[in-house]
DNA sequence: AGCACGCCGACT
DNA sequence: GTCGGCGTGCTC
């Protein structure tokens, strides 16, 4: 449309989502900061919010805001902590709003329908008449089709009340609001131990200030019912709740819990929703409709108005961690958003992750405790398998001590759960006449064989390549074999030891798709296999009610080996599978088959005393190490401009190498930029960990490994670790 | 992130 | 003689 009037004079930053910063535009009037518009960017329409006002009178030229969009403009706080996140992961601020914005028709007008309520009374009422006027007397504000339904007439009779100016037609929002939650519809009584835990939630989201809560509860003792009554607090006080869950743990089952204790579901956010549910669910939360959400780690970017609590529930789960274009770590930006909303976080884990625990040691979190099982559930015996004396026959996998609780449950009409973490068949194929091995041509990992597929499958990079018939360096047909088993070969001795038995594989490979595997999770627990033979999958999401018995073929695995973080990873996934034995009215059994059992890592686990272990684990970290979650980038400073020269996160992107090898690994060669830096430079160098272990002895030796080409100067100006 | 501009190999 | 590879550069 021409611009009829004279130029503009206003000049609004607006932030877009793209890397970079705020861009300058024109606005006939002053735009609040939060408000949402639609901006030229290289020429194609932008949605953007405007980030700050600038100066009033625009002498450049510049191109002008489009429109301001009609939804509610971006609190303060949700600003801030765009901005304290972008800067905390070393993100370009336009991607970080970029997670914000990530709902489908923001731009597009909100669509309205038709509904009608009550008018004057009409000359004529018949009965079929006066029932609609009855409902629309109890419940205002339905359309035509709905009230024609309640009241159980035709369309035609509604048609002839509004024509009789008995019902007054209105537009209303096509997207209504999510149901309302009922605080006190089911409340649950909880133990002394729960109550304690609960209050101190109240008490801190009572307070409207930052607190972080460490929620260390066993397995099975009533976490969610806990942090649910504090949630039902914050229902009370009209404001709002997010629960966050990694999103395999967003099943029904979680969703019908709350349900249950409010009488009506949370708000959904996570991948499988549909963009229509989004679009809903985005505007129900930014208008303060929705009271409680549930959801995966990109809900923490929804533009809550009033948020006073947010629970990371599964705190130690690996999959808060994001690790493509923009990498963050939900739990740490969970602690930073409720910081921000001067909002309670709750981080509940029966296995916490070290760094919960450490700043929870130090004093920066509260810990509450729940020791005891709560209800019915009952802790499972553990014990220990030592394969040395008690070894599982030549070419098989299961010990004898294992295949007779198998045995026994199986006869009991009971469940077991055989738990390796390992995909496929088996992790290598080698030559016994000329030692090949069958190894990975892009990286140093071993072929693993799958059967089901028929081929050698790099674990590491996908490669992957048909099994072969024949050694390809000796051409022997006779002496290839497979070494060490995979689900798929625990499988096929589970199916051979117990015939009569139905055995399933749960493998992420396996499944067709997420909502295939999702099924079969939900088929076997239903009880469709006696037998289940499980990678990793099982330790996470749903319970098997009839599980009595869990088996873990190898406790060992991943005990050893460069990686530091692998103990802990052991740890937490041998507690939460072993947790799934048990029914309500049984207590259930974990086997542990091990080599080692006096390792400190099996002896915590049975001896249920993960304090000790972590205590150790942390004081190992704190001489150094690699951590998980890091990201390094360096700066050239070139006086007002800084220009990232180097990127660690998108280093290791490109050579597709984990987080966890050893810092020179890690490095590699000399960054390009700098072999083309020429004389004196001024680099800071940033960083930023995910770890709250000895930062500075870390980001020293880091920097030794930086490699500047000779006769280039490099001032590191080390940007210290500071995160709340 | 997109998208344009830009300089070197195998093809209608 | 062109089509096209993706390497830098820009977006108010």
């Amino acid at each position: 449309m021409a611009d009829l009037f004279p130029s503009s004079t206003i000049t609004v930053s607006v932030l877009t989502p793209l890397p970079l910063g705020p861009l300058d535009y024109s606005a006939d009037t002053a735009l609040e900061a939060g408000t949402y518009v639609v901006v030229p960017v290289s020429g194609r329409d932008t949605v953007g919010v405007v980030w700050g006002t600038g100066s009033e009178n625009a002498p450049k030229k510049l191109k002008a805001v489009i429109r301001t969009l009609d939804i509610p403009a971006m609190p303060t706080e949700m600003r801030r902590f765009i901005e304290r996140a972008a800067r905390y992961t070393l993100t370009p601020l336009g991607m970080m709003l970029r997670q914000a914005t990530r709902a489908p028709g923001l731009a597009a007008p909100e669509e309205t329908r038709t509904v009608y309520v009550a008018g004057t009374l009409p000359e004529k009422l018949t009965e079929t008449r006066q029932r609609v006027l009855d409902v629309v007397r109890a419940s205002p504000g339905l359309a035509a089709a709905e009230l024609a339904r309640e009241a159980g007439v035709s369309a035609g009779v509604v048609k002839g009340l509004h024509e009789a100016g008995a019902l007054i037609a209105q537009e209303a929002a096509k997207d209504r609001a999510p149901p309302r939650l009922d605080p006190d519809y089911a409340i649950r009584t909880l133990n002394p131990e729960q109550q304690i835990a609960a209050e101190a939630i109240r008490a801190a989201t009572r307070a409207s200030t930052y607190a972080t809560l460490l929620l260390d509860g066993v397995t099975g003792s009533g976490k969610t019912e806990t942090y649910l009554e504090a949630v039902a607090d914050v229902i009370r006080s009209g404001r709002q709740a997010l629960i966050l869950l990694p999103e395999i743990a967003l099943t029904s089952d979680f969703i019908r819990r709350v349900r249950e204790r409010f009488g009506a579901p949370p708000v959904e956010w996570h991948s499988g929703i549909s963009p229509a549910a989004r679009r809903k669910a985005w505007r129900a939360i930014a208008r303060g409709e929705a009271q409680v959400v549930a959801g995966a780690r990109s809900a923490l970017f929804l533009p809550y108005r009033d948020l006073s609590l947010i629970v990371v529930d599964e705190e130690h789960d690996q999959s808060y961690k994001q690790e493509d274009v923009v990498l963050y770590q939900a739990r740490d930006l969970s602690v930073l958003r409720a910081a921000e909303e001067g909002a309670t976080c709750v981080l509940a884990s029966a296995t916490p992750s070290l760094e919960s625990w450490i700043n929870a040691e130090s004093g920066k979190y509260t810990r509450l405790t729940l020791l005891e099982r709560h209800g019915d559930a009952v802790l499972p015996f553990l014990s220990a398998l030592d394969v040395r004396a008690d070894p599982p026959e030549r070419g098989t996998w299961l010990a004898p001590g294992l295949v007779q609780a198998t045995r026994e449950a199986l006869s009991r009409k009971e469940q077991v759960l055989f738990f390796l973490n390992r995909r496929g068949y088996a992790p290598l194929t080698l030559c016994r006449k000329c030692g090949w091995r069958a190894g990975c041509p892009n990286c140093s990992a071993w072929l693993v064989e799958h059967k089901v597929g028929g081929a050698l499958i790099c674990h590491q990079c996908g490669h992957r390549t048909p099994a072969p018939n024949a050694c390809p360096d000796c051409d022997s047909t006779e002496h290839l074999a497979a070494c060490g088993p995979g689900v798929e070969r625990i499988a096929e001795e589970a199916a051979e030891r117990f015939p009569l038995a139905d055995v399933q594989i749960l493998s992420s490979d396996l499944a067709p798709d997420p909502k295939a595997l999702k099924q079969q999770i939900i088929d076997i627990a239903n009880g469709k296999a006696d037998i289940i033979v499980g990678t990793q999958i099982v330790a996470k999401g749903h319970n098997f009610p009839n599980l009595t018995l869990v088996g873990a073929v190898d406790a060992d695995l991943g005990l050893m080996g460069g990686d530091l973080r692998a103990s802990e990873r052991t740890f937490q996934m041998l507690n939460q599978v072993a947790g799934r034995a048990g029914r309500a009215d049984k207590p259930g059994r974990a086997m542990l088959q091990t080599a080692q059992p006096e390792h400190p890592v099996l002896k915590a686990i049975l001896a249920g005393d993960s304090a000790a272990f972590r205590q150790r684990l942390s004081d190992e970290r704190r001489l150094g190490g690699m951590p998980p979650y890091a990201r390094l980038v360096a700066v050239i400073v070139r006086g007002e401009k800084e220009e990232v020269v180097w990127d660690i996160a998108k280093a290791l992107a490109r050579n597709a190498e984990p987080l966890t090898k050893a810092g020179a690994d890690v490095f590699g060669p000399a960054p390009a930029p700098f072999a083309m830096l020429r004389g004196e430079h001024r680099v800071r160098l940033l960083v930023r960990l995910e770890r709250s272990a000895d930062h500075a002895a870390l980001i020293e030796s880091w920097r030794s490994l930086v490699k500047v080409p000779s006769g280039v100067r490099v001032v590191f100006d080390v940007d210290p670790y500071s995160f709340l």
